[in-house]
DNA sequence: TGCATTTTACCGCTTTAGCGGTATATTTGT
DNA sequence: ACAAATATACCGCTAAAGCGGTAAAATGCA
């Protein structure tokens, strides 16, 4: 159901954007403000620009409600090192 | 289990790929060869730094076989389109 | 105890991300 | 069809990412 992102489907990211940002009435504007960053970087970020950087992405993902999670065969151990 | 990564947290990715690293038993200088990157970054990245670009970190991760996925309420309703 | 590896922490340098401004398509609603 | 909003696509500027080099501190191993 979560879509995955490896870095050679990093532009993947591009079009979950534009489709939440679709979804939430936004223009690309409106979602710079909210996400505190200029409206270029939401264009590129859209286009598939893969050299943003990841504090901007972030603030970005983070004002239309999109959650990242890292997994992999051993991140339950680093998970339980953190308790 | 997956750890949840989001704009607030964001330097939590430092201890992920240390954790990584060393399990992996390479040096910085190791990793960053095999990602293709500076020593410099990998460096920063496990200090939680979180202006790193996008596709530095995830040529890191990808080394390290870290996954990663973006999920949220109506990321189904985009899975859906792409097909 | 020595010796080698690694880590930490700087430094300059080059490249570029991100910014607002602007001007022209394109889209959308009336 | 027209007008308003939005999208696309440039530009120049400033701040900083990322790089290799270097050196000292910490770590590990024989």
């Amino acid at each position: 159901m979560a879509v995955k992102i490896t870095a050679e489907n990093l532009e993947d990211i591009g079009p979950v954007v534009r489709f939440h940002r679709k979804r939430a009435g936004l223009s690309r504007i409106a979602l710079a403000d909210i996400a505190g960053v200029g409206k270029t970087v939401v264009f590129d970020i859209e286009h598939g620009k893969t050299s943003v950087r990841l504090n901007t992405l972030f603030a970005v993902l983070n004002a239309l409600n999109i959650s990242v999670f890292l997994d992999g065969p051993i991140m339950h151990q680093f998970a339980e090192t953190e308790k």
